[in-house]
RNA sequence: GGGAGUUUAGCUCAGCUGGGAGAGCGUCUGCCUUACAAGCAGGAUGUCACAGGUUCGAGCCCUGUAACUCCCACCA
């Protein structure tokens, strides 16, 4: 990164930005390695999924946390921000499947678990490397050394290790229970996974007749076709209605199996019939009424929901077919009552949507209750904070409702269950080793086909990552981690995993902050996805604005945890902004010859310095103090609005006329001030806008290598000029005034006019002189204690502490004189009586804190003094 | 059926512990002022959803109401 003047004339950012991401790399600023001499910041990537690319919800997390990262980076802590990306598991592997068989027209079972397994981690190589490569494009500072993969060798080592001491603790256990099923994925999924929407459906109301008898009892139900599974019929105990058949065999319409009735209290008498058919293999509660009583469990479906031998003549059929047919027959055979219509919840696959099927079936749980628990003190007594901090009830009510984990799934792209089975004995065996023989007979035993849950390994990742379980000095210096950042969508899946996991396995809780953001939608804030084409490629922002203007409007004009909309004319406004620095920094290129970052003397700072430097540290404090509050939004607005307003719009005017004589001293202490000013501005924009600030400051004076590793500015209370701010303030304010004034008569700014300014404070004013000339269009000013210079008719102006006139007689319309001026008074005088008002409050001058009462008055008595020269004029006219 | 969030300028949103309503975009007026027209200067626009309450003082705190959004939920 060479030094030079030379600066391109308009802000491009393609041309710089992967030159110096591929610097950063180069000179390794963004490894961190265990420093006993520094504090660790550490930050663990949500590691996207290797199912496909990044999407704007990806690029605002990662600038969040690159945000943050070279934040604490500059403030000295030794910052780990751990990248990495995620298997997947039922994710990746239906991608790949689909692939397959549009592209080839195989299925997974045509190429075999291994030939298929290859595939997958060739898509996983192509994919992992295009995220990674979207990552360097938004500028991730992320320490490339250490990436990681959910299935690497060190995460497949945690993952065995936590498998078999929860096991041996007897946190996981294995057996037959209602899960949910996905069809179509043809695996189970956790609770977690299932998503349920609202559908319009039927209540079939169905006789079931008493055995030996004309007496029949009639149930409703919302699935008919699982009562070919039904063991029973249900009602409540207390049920007048029905206490004497309760004992009694009913014959199963169409299958003609008997089957009991039964009393159990999970009967609602007033839901319904009050009957319920109990399918013990096919309904959670049904299930547990199913245990209590020792009916038998009849699954009648196969795992691709389609019917089995024990629906006898609807064998084969898919179970909406079947759900048609028998509904037919029953109506044919007179036991079908009447139809409702009735619209209920229905479970769904998060992955492919499909309506979950709840089945039983032998899968592996963890137990969650002792781990639940824990996790929850963690949050409660402030280990780790959410922020937003109302983020906690989502993760208090997910814990506190937790059921046990089903974490086995029916597919072949994941870990691999570490049990292993001997099909002679029957003796099972969990281990870390990748083969097992059986302790009784000896036999090779052959490992469960199945895999883990995705989210079984995520739990682990801020800590897998980190070396453990081995003792790394990773591990102990970074973990705990400081912050993860992530949505509010995935507290549930993740955040809430990782906090139980951790505090198990690690003894202490992963992370000491949670960062909640929003969802990024499109500009009609609906949710961005494939199906609606709404998505927006980072990516291709990128190319057209740059990687900073997509970074300032993800981190902008929204509060955390919220929702942001996203629109091009917000990435427009950012990269305007982006250009506004370019050009203000190639104005100060342009008009400095001085070799050294460093402030003058105080004795030689001037007015304007002094004001531009006040303000300066007044902005090195908020965003410093938001920073730290994870309001990155108002941290930016600030940066915004000082480099915009005060930096450009005013002290960059303000000095123009000093740096035409650079030689002079005046001169040369503004180019110490603009360069200062302009070099720490960039420091404390650059965790946002990283490209930029980095290419602008390696082109000022400067020390050290990069803006990235050079220091966070420090708040400097003896450059805090408090009363050259409100001194600027009036003059700027005068200045304003002038030009509103101007304005109004449509006086071009290329025509100058005299202007005399009465005040009785000419310390104050004398000092503005330049300024009025330079930027109020005044071509001689004069400022003076008395009106006696001032001519006849002069255009007046009423300003705080001072009258200004412009001898511009021939403009003045005497009645939209007296028209302003009465309007004015008008104003003043409201000003004056709401002052008054709350001064006269006895309440008011009694309770309110002394300063607040001090300004009020303040402002009366400038407001009255306003007034009476308004008043003044207006007579005279 | 529970729970959360939102409601502020035409649009999108800020507004930290209560002390005279803000930004960006859009809009209107005037400017090619040699850093920037991706710009400069100036202007207009708000019963801060509604109704009560607390307070000297409420966009902000409390209660209730309405609308929208989201999350959770085994009434068959």
């Amino acid at each position: 990164m060479e030094e030079t003047n030379n600066i391109s004339k308009t802000y491009n950012p393609a041309e710089f930005e992967d030159k110096i991401y591929a610097k950063w790399v180069e000179n390794g600023y963004f490894h961190a390695e265990p420093n006993k001499d520094k504090k660790p910041f550490t930050i663990v990537i949500p590691p996207p999924n290797v199912t496909g690319q990044l999407h704007m919800g990806h690029a605002l997390d990662e600038t969040l946390q690159d945000i943050l990262i070279r934040y604490k980076r500059m403030q000295g802590y030794e910052a780990l921000w751990v990248p990495g990306t995620d298997h997947a598991g039922i994710a990746t592997q239906i991608k790949v499947e689909e692939s397959l068989r549009v592209n080839e027209g195989l299925t997974r079972y045509d190429l075999g678990r291994e030939k298929f397994l290859e595939r997958v981690w060739d898509w996983k190589k192509k994919f992992g490397d295009r995220i990674i490569n979207q990552l360097k494009k938004i500028g991730s500072s992320c320490d490339w050394d250490r990436e990681r993969f959910t299935m690497d060798e060190g995460c497949s080592k945690a993952v065995k290790e936590v498998f078999v001491n929860l096991y041996n603790k007897g946190l996981i256990y294995q057996g037959s229970r209602i899960i949910n099923w996905c069809p179509h994925c043809i695996t189970a999924l956790s609770d977690a996974e299932v998503e349920h929407a609202e559908q319009a459906g039927h209540f079939w109301h169905i006789k079931y007749p008493v055995k030996d008898s004309n007496e029949y009892v009639v149930i409703a139900t919302t699935r008919p076709e699982t009562m070919l599974g039904d063991t029973a019929v249900a009602v409540n105990p207390d049920d007048e209605r029905y206490k004497n058949i309760i004992g009694k065999t009913l014959i199963l319409p169409l299958v003609g199996r008997e089957i009991p009735i039964i009393a159990d209290e999970y009967v609602d008498k007033e839901f319904g019939t009050g009957c319920v058919k109990i399918t013990p293999a096919h309904d959670p509660n049904d299930f547990e009424v199913g245990a209590r009583h020792n009916l038998e469990q009849i699954k009648v479906m196969n795992d691709d929901a389609t019917m089995n031998a024990y629906a006898g003549k609807y064998e084969g059929m898919d179970r909406y077919e079947c759900r048609k047919a028998m509904v037919k027959d029953l109506d044919d055979a007179g036991l079908l009552v009447k139809v409702e219509d009735h619209s209920h919840n229905v479970g769904q696959c998060y992955r492919c949507g499909t309506t979950v099927e709840p089945i039983i079936s032998k899968q592996w749980f963890v137990k969650m209750k002792p781990l639940a628990k824990p996790a929850i003190d963690a949050v409660k007594n402030g280990e780790t904070k959410f922020v937003p901090e109302h983020f906690e009830k989502v993760y208090f009510h997910w814990l506190e409702n937790i059921r046990d984990w089903c974490i086995s799934r029916q597919l072949w792209w994941g870990h691999r269950i570490p049990a292993f089975y001997c099909d002679d004995c029957g003796e099972i065996v969990v281990t870390k080793d990748d083969e097992a023989f059986c302790p009784k007979c000896g036999k090779k035993m052959r490992q469960d086909p199945d895999t883990l849950d995705t989210w079984f390994s995520s739990a682990l990742w801020p800590f897998s990552t980190l070396g453990w379980p081995d003792k790394t000095p990773e591990f102990e210096y970074f973990y705990p981690t400081s912050v993860l950042v992530t949505g509010y969508d995935i507290i549930p899946f993740w955040v809430m995993r990782m906090m139980f996991s951790g505090i198990e396995h690690t003894g202490q809780v992963p992370f000491s902050k949670v960062f909640i953001h929003g969802l990024v939608r499109d500009s009609q804030g609906r949710k961005m996805s494939k199906s609606l084409g709404n998505g927006i490629d980072p990516l291709e922002i990128i190319d057209k604005y740059g990687a900073d203007a997509l970074r300032f409007t993800l981190a902008t004009g929204n509060a955390p945890g919220n929702d942001m909309r996203f629109y091009m004319e917000r990435v427009e406004s950012s990269r305007n902004f982006a250009n506004k620095i370019w050009n203000a920094s190639r104005f100060t290129l342009m008009n400095i010859n001085i070799k050294e970052n460093k402030l003058p003397d105080l004795s030689a700072l001037e007015l304007s310095d002094k004001w531009i430097l006040s303000r300066y540290m007044k902005t090195v404090k908020s965003v410093t103090d938001n920073l730290d509050k994870f309001e990155l939004g108002i941290a930016l607005s600030n940066l915004y609005s000082f480099i915009w307003d005060d930096f450009c719009d005013w002290y960059i005017e303000l000095v123009k006329t000093r740096l035409f004589d650079k030689e002079s001293e005046s001169g040369v202490a503004a180019q110490y001030v603009l360069t200062y000013v302009l070099s720490n501005t960039m420091k404390l924009l650059h965790p946002f806008m990283p490209f930029i600030t980095e290419e602008i400051w390696q082109h000022l004076p400067h020390t050290g290598e990069s803006i990235m590793i050079s220091p966070w500015p420090q708040y400097d209370e003896s450059l805090v000029f408090s009363s050259e701010e409100e001194q600027m303030q009036l003059i700027m304010d005068a200045i304003s005034a002038v030009r509103n004034r101007r304005l109004e008569m449509n006086v071009p700014p290329s025509k100058k006019a005299q202007m005399i300014l009465v005040t009785k404070r000419l310390d104050i004013f004398n000092a503005g002189v330049p300024f009025f000339e330079k930027l109020a269009s005044a071509s001689a000013v004069t400022v003076t204690q008395n009106k006696d210079s001032v001519p006849d008719g002069a255009v007046n102006i009423v300003v705080a502490e001072a009258e200004i006139f412009l001898p511009m007689s021939e403009l003045v319309d005497r009645d939209k004189e007296i028209e302003r001026l009465t309007a004015e008074k008008k104003k003043l005088e409201a000003e004056i009586k709401r002052v008054e008002g709350k001064l006269s409050n006895k309440g008011f001058v009694d309770k309110a804190p002394k300063n607040i009462v001090d300004e009020e008055r303040a402002k009366g008595e400038k407001y009255q003094a306003m007034l009476d020269k308004v008043l003044e004029t207006l007579s005279a006219l």
